[in-house]
DNA sequence: AACGTTTCCGAAAACGTTTCCGGAAATTTT
DNA sequence: AAAATTTCCGGAAACGTTTTCGGAAACGTT
């Protein structure tokens, strides 16, 4: 693949490379008129710098790795497309990686955007992540890194978080609204703060109602569908069942509507049920799920800013965390009272 | 950011740089022990190549492009996920872009991976895309490309496409089988090969059994939810409503499950459904969707190989196209008769 | 021993750009 | 008019690596 480089244009001009140079960064030392008439011939010889040579000299590359647990639920992806959205706008790429819920990929990945040498990262944990070590090594090292959802408090970095305490407290509120008597929360995996946010609403909840909770209520779970199935399985199989279920996220409560549905149990006149995250399957299943939504785009983008914000400052980052606000979108599923 | 460089390491040995390369490069011209010896160092020290400068001296940046419409419907992350198993295995990073079903978007994403120097790059078409001149142009530099699932038949570069034809033959057939007597047919948008070979099928079915078929059966929509549902809210409106529909894709079957379910029509005992490329959310409905599934992941992993063997020949390419199949599963949604 | 071949290393140039510094010309100040 | 300052350009060096070529040393053949 053969390029027009500088060179073309210096000569086909008979000035100096630097000159050319010059011209297309901008700079107060070259005359307006020479300027124009570079800008002019390159673009008659198709000529646009290198961004690979720019990147060798700068030091830069303008590439912005994003690391996220899996992309197929939607969450992630919307994410990525209001981080994309900003970091378009200022002229960086962004490097995709997804770490398939496996820490090893996910150590693998992060390896992969440092030695591609990325401007930063901007990174939610994988569910069982064993990297915190590796990452906190990386910030030591001023490396502009930024955390999304999925975080780690001991990482001095800024966040991008969801008040997850908040709107768990709302749905389950709304579920003790309905009159149930015994709710139980599938938690995903504690050892993350949204899940400890979470489970502490939906504590919470429970005491300003002046109802008595036992740690049976709480049964950490996975995040996926299948983990859903399979806690509502083992339910039955103990005949252990609650009238109400709020579950961590909408996969692990499409999960649990699912084997409910296949044992014959109605939603939501047997068990209510609420998710959190509102996929768009929430509004399509039967019947519609009741779900949290969280601002997905609106976080990529306050994600993106903060690393940005982090990029161009020379001085040492203050962290910052940033917590998002939501919506609770009532629908059949956890619907007893009229 | 400091790093360590090869003239650190060539200074550590008191040996050139030269030697350093040639020792992680696996050149034959450098002793064995000499290359344990700088490995070892380099080990020590930290030191690893600067993938940028190896990009501006080999003219190669090792970086792959990858073009998707949209990536919220799991489709295209599951393709993804096949290119990318495939080419980081070769020390590629690939470059995710996506086009939010956008012509102009997608011509931008497009230029920006040219301007980066991709090594080539794996597209899927937008919906209305407009840009097959910009990519004739990049084909006649001999840029490689392959193009996946949404093609056109003009352009004249290596393909991964599935069995359109042959499955919604099936798929028909099924729905025939059913004793369905009027089938109508989403057709998608019918610029695109894929439509338009579904349409041959569901069209060749009913020649199969004998049954006329009228253009009325077709009906052409977009590619989401939405498009699904207003159909359907359509055909109720002008009391046409048929006894079973076939449609393009997985989220026009779910739309237009939606709008049924609403307006209190019984799936599939008033109209059965089949879907197409079996999405995860078609066995979480209600009644489950009968859908045709595609290799996504394996379709990744072709395309990537296609791909790979073009970045590789020095020679003018030979346009390949590689037709995979696939497998109906059927669901409650469309089983008329047990 | 002399000659030819192979091995393995170092130096220089290349990749395409940006940055820095010096010098010449133009302009302003004394 | 002379001196000081500003403008604007070109050349050289830098970024970090790979590649090419030449030379010295070791080895093999005559």
């Amino acid at each position: 693949m053969k390029h027009v480089t500088i060179k073309d244009v210096a000569k086909a001009l008979n000035c100096s490379i630097s000159t050319v140079s010059r011209a297309f960064n901008n700079k107060y030392d070259i005359h307006p008129d020479t300027r124009e008439k570079i800008l002019k011939m390159a673009l008659e010889m198709g000529y646009s710098p290198n961004p690979i040579a720019r990147k060798l000299t700068q030091q830069k590359t303008y590439n912005i790795g994003i690391v996220v647990p899996e992309f197929i639920n939607p969450f992630f992806p919307e994410v990525i497309i209001g981080i994309q959205d900003v970091f378009l706008k200022k002229g960086y790429q962004t490097l995709i990686m997804q770490s398939n819920e496996d820490s090893n990929t996910e150590l693998e990945n992060i390896k992969t955007l440092e030695n591609n040498f990325v401007d930063g990262i901007i990174l939610s944990l994988s569910q069982k992540s064993q990297n915190i070590e590796y990452i906190q090594a990386l910030i030591k090292k001023n490396y502009p890194i930024v955390l999304f959802n999925r975080i780690n408090d001991s990482l001095p970095v800024s966040k991008v978080v969801f008040d997850d305490y908040k709107w768990a407290f709302f749905a389950t509120e709304h579920l003790i609204q309905q009159g149930l008597k015994k709710i139980i929360h599938l938690t995903g995996p504690m050892q993350h703060n949204f899940a400890k946010n979470r489970a502490k609403g939906f504590e919470d909840a429970h005491r300003k109602y002046g109802i008595k909770i036992s740690h049976e209520q709480f049964i950490e779970t996975g995040l996926l569908i299948e983990d859903g199935e399979q806690i509502i399985e083992h339910l039955i199989k103990i005949k252990n069942l609650p009238d109400g279920i709020f579950a961590v996220n909408d996969p692990t409560a499409l999960g649990a509507m699912r084997a409910l549905k296949r044992n014959g149990i109605k939603i939501p006149q047997d068990i209510a049920i609420a998710g959190f995250s509102e996929t768009p399957m929430a509004a399509l299943v039967d019947p519609p799920l009741t779900s949290v939504l969280q601002p997905t785009t609106h976080m990529g983008e306050v994600a993106a800013e903060l690393l940005y914000e982090q990029i161009i400052s020379d001085s040492l980052a203050i962290p910052n965390t940033v917590v998002l606000s939501g919506k609770l979108n009532i629908r059949e599923s956890s619907k007893r009272l009229k």
